[in-house]
DNA sequence: ATAGCCTTGAGC
DNA sequence: GCTCAAGGCTAT
């Protein structure tokens, strides 16, 4: 009956993670990338989209492109091992029928092949029957499983990969929705210029397209000959470079959604029969057991102001993003000013982008000191603690810690200097206002606690007066009821950053790029970590809009302050205010 | 041996 | 009850 206990006890049922590394396939690989007719007759029937329904209802409309479509359908529905036609998941991710039944095969007989002639033999739909070895080879290097296949050879049922195989689905399906609306919208909205103080809503609105625009330029992703894995690689490095990089651009497909590291779910479209065939989900994920950098579910813990939800940003090693140890682990200290225990901390699925993100960002307990300093600097001269001034002071301080942790990103500083330039003058208040309302999210207020035990406010945002338009307490809220985590929120701030709607860009398709592997990274991270929230991912989206009308408010507010006389000179935070003016 | 189609059955 | 990935069956 259940004789595959002797097998895999500890395994089924229970949705650990995979040890991605596990197999490692056979070292040798052929690196002509070699293209095989994709044979796939697109608008096929679907065998299996019936539950899709279950996934996420609705928001698989919209699909107006047609081309596009089928490009998505041909990436998807291609066998990664011959590129036939993808009849469901198999052994651990989609693939044919015959290679599916190939695999099963091949190890329930615990069948020995042996190649012919060089162990590289290409595997495509029509010689796929010519070399099993290399069939066999390359079913396993794209990531089928062996523990899939069942030693008692019961039928029917569920295997522990259930809930990755409806993982994958939900993330293909989400991507899918996501390219089809930002592809709509970028023709809809690419004439338009910058929204610049206009305080409508249509700016705003226009400005979450911006944010979720995924895929700009060269939809083409599929296999297109003509894109040479050379160029693409090289003008695009990764964040560090080390080891976990290399592979990520092997593909010689161009669109950037390939190269990105991130597929740990299983094999999909990303390998191409023919070209070297990575493991469908190398170490692009890693199970975080760490703690702290979420806001772990404080379940019922409402307390009258703090405390409820509660994160603690990550305390990095000083700035060098050039540590390039292979694989550090995350350092995240606990942030002693809160005492809670956070009791759970369940494990993490960061990708891989977010985790070198994530190690770049700064310290918090650092910035707080600074902006303690800049207090007592300014105590010492005779301004009150809650003054006008000190607020703007301290904003400053807040700015120069920004253009500091911009700069020593490494995507941001890939850009042409002008374009650094542009985009920082363009968000710096939007980086402000989100900082703002994070931290008011997280803790109930913004606030700073000086060395005598003085409580004075943090952030200039809230003394701006906006009246009754303000809506800071209403973001605030809904990021805090949303416990976005600040991995979530990092994240926002990249996406703030990397805004496609500035004018005038020198190197724009760059840009793109870091936003969409942003974006994507985001979406997964949130399918994996949230999936019983659907729409987590758009939600936050949705703040940006919100954030974006803030503090286009706040920077009218600071404009008028300006006029009347009140704001210190000399800052950054006047040069800021008046660079958009010009 | 291959690959298309059929049958099963745990989990939802 | 329905799904759909696993094993089974059988012409080629
Ligand atoms: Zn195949
Ligand atoms: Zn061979």
């Amino acid at each position: 009956m259940n004789g595959w206990t002797t097998r895999f006890p500890p395994d089924w049922g229970g949705d650990r993670a995979l040890p991605a590394s596990a197999m490692v396939p056979k070292g040798e690989h052929q690196g002509i990338p070699y293209l095989t007719g994709p044979a796939t007759d697109a608008r096929g029937s679907n065998s299996n989209l019936s539950d899709m329904s279950s996934i996420s209802g609705n928001s698989v409309k919209m699909m107006s492109d047609y081309q596009f479509e089928e490009e998505a359908k041909d990436l998807e529905e291609a066998c990664p091992v011959c590129g036939d036609k993808v009849s469901g998941y198999h052994y651990g991710l989609l693939t044919c029928e015959s290679c599916k039944g190939f695999f099963k095969r091949t190890v329930q007989n615990n069948k020995q092949y042996t190649c012919i002639e060089n162990q590289n033999c290409v595997i495509d739909k029509t010689q796929r029957k010519r070399c099993p070895y290399c069939r066999f080879q390359k079913c396993l290097q794209v990531g089928m499983k062996l523990e899939a296949v069942r030693t008692d050879r019961m039928r029917g049922g569920r295997n522990k990969f259930g809930p990755m195989y409806k993982r994958d689905r939900a993330i293909k399906q989400q991507r899918k929705a996501m390219m089809a609306r930002t592809k709509s919208e970028a023709t809809l909205y690419q004439p338009m210029p910058n929204c610049q103080y206009q305080t409508n809503v249509n700016s705003a609105v226009q400005n979450i397209h911006a944010a979720a625009k995924g895929i700009p330029m060269s939809p083409m992703s599929t296999l297109s000959p003509s894109s040479q894995p050379s160029t693409v690689s090289s003008s695009y490095p990764p964040i560090i470079p080390p080891v976990t990089a290399t592979n990520f651009y092997s593909s010689p497909i161009t669109s950037t959604m390939e190269r990105l590291p991130m597929n740990f779910h299983p094999g999909s479209s990303y390998i191409n029969h023919g070209m070297k065939p990575h493991a469908s989900y190398p170490q692009n994920f890693a199970m975080k057991p760490e703690k702290d950098v979420f806001n772990d579910q404080p379940s019922s813990c409402q307390q009258e102001s703090a405390t409820s939800v509660r994160s603690s940003p990550p305390t990095t090693p000083p700035n060098n993003h050039l540590h390039s140890q292979t694989d550090k682990e995350l350092r995240l200290s606990p942030d002693r000013m809160s005492a809670a225990p956070a009791g759970n901390e369940r494990p993490r699925t960061v990708p891989k982008l977010m985790q070198e993100l994530l190690q770049c960002e700064p310290d918090q307990k650092v910035l707080r000191q600074k902006l303690l300093e800049t207090v007592e600097d300014q105590m010492r001269q005779g301004e009150e603690p809650n003054s006008f001034v000190m607020l703007c002071k301290l904003a400053d301080r807040s700015l120069v810690s920004t253009v500091e942790w911009a700069k020593n990103n490494a995507m941001f500083s890939q850009l042409e200097v002008e374009d650094q330039m542009a985009l920082l003058q363009n968000c710096w208040s939007e980086l402000l206002v989100l900082e703002h309302l994070y931290r008011r999210a997280v803790s109930g207020k913004d606030c700073l606690m000086t060395s005598q035990g003085q409580e004075i406010n943090m952030s200039l945002i809230p003394s701006l007066g906006f009246g009754p338009m303000d809506c800071t307490a209403e973001v605030a809220a809904k990021l805090r009821e949303a416990k976005v985590d600040y991995l979530e929120y990092m994240c926002l701030k990249f996406l703030i950053l990397f805004n496609t709607d500035v004018k005038g860009l020198v190197n724009r398709s760059m840009l793109e790029k870091f936003q969409e592997q942003i974006n994507v990274a985001l979406l997964d991270y949130t399918l994996c970590n949230y999936p019983e929230q659907n729409d987590r991912f758009g939600q936050l989206l949705l703040r940006l809009p919100e954030i974006r009308l803030i503090a286009v408010q706040a920077e009218e507010l600071m404009y008028l302050k300006h006029l009347n006389g009140i704001l210190p000179s000399a800052t950054l935070l006047m040069e800021m205010l008046h660079a958009k003016r010009q």
